[in-house]
DNA sequence: TGAGATAGGTTGTGTTCGGCAACCAACTGG
DNA sequence: CCAGTTGGTTGCCGAACACAACCTATCTCA
């Protein structure tokens, strides 16, 4: 009971999760500025998502960016304004709604996209090529569940 | 081959992975800022992923964390000075080498971590419990794996 | 032993991110 | 047509880092 190493009395399963997903948040900045760049060299880190998830969908409005990343609709606002400046995502006036807009992506948008996710996915591949198929789709839907329900409370 | 939607022509299990861990960054960082309150009121929410490794290893030094965690000294610096303010880890002169120190959990902190882990882990079995057992294990290897692999790869 | 080289930490500076809140415009429902 | 709601923009601010300069202690090797 002298030091707190004793903490590591049981190391449950929603612990190893806990202390993995903290390694994997703090070192997300630093890889995805990267892949940003690769897109555009203005482009900034958190706008690749942004712009990745309206290629996605290949039409969205701001606020549903807003909810599906749970970030404030400002900071949506100035990220899609960028991405309008570098010419890489176009707002279209909704045609159901006058306050809202249709963001999506420009040609050049769409090429630089493309391009840029073959070095990513190349890169990601490098690292996820050594694990089983099943792996890597049991990765991604394990997270997708998990950032779905996650998602649900958002009040906690 | 009109809008971008046709990006989806091949959504690889390596596109979800990257999907779905683009919206749990951008959603970490409101996850991450709930749970540090919990622990003491002023304790900043990047502090407690430190904070909580150097529970799990009962002592460490400061460029060990900022190794583990990927991110520059500097900011482990500070995060440590907060947490030295707020009286929740200590300092120790490193025995084995004079320019070190290690870090450890003030009993005060350790209480409080252990309250804090409590009331989190509540939330994330909350949500976690209607997984089965083997799954929320199978999320946890793979993300280990995961930061295991992509962290060697540091210089990309 | 003493001159680099190197590793552990601290601090200053600048940028990115995004929450909060005030605000405008447009849609909706009495 | 007035109130309440929703989509978006903007100002303001703090948090989190990267980068780099710097100090000190350790190591290396001749």
């Amino acid at each position: 009971m002298t030091s707190a190493a004793q903490a590591s009395r049981t190391v449950t399963p929603y612990d190893e999760v806990e202390r993995e997903l903290a390694v994997l948040l703090r070192r997300a900045r630093t890889m995805n500025r990267d892949i940003a760049v690769d897109v555009h060299p203005d482009l900034q880190p958190a706008a690749y998502a942004l712009m990745s998830r309206v290629a996605e969908l290949g039409s969205v409005r701001a606020s549903d960016l807003s909810d599906y990343f749970g970030i404030d609709k400002g900071g949506v606002s100035r990220q899609v304004a960028l991405l309008e400046r570098l010419g890489l995502v176009a707002r279209e006036p909704d045609p159901d709604d006058g306050r809202a807009q249709r963001l999506v992506l420009t040609p050049d948008g769409g090429t630089r996209l493309t391009a840029a996710r073959e070095g990513r996915r190349r890169r990601l591949r490098a690292q996820l090529d050594r694990w089983a198929d099943g792996d890597v789709s049991a990765l991604g839907s394990l997270l997708s569940r998990f950032n779905r329900e996650m998602g649900s409370v958002t009040g906690t």
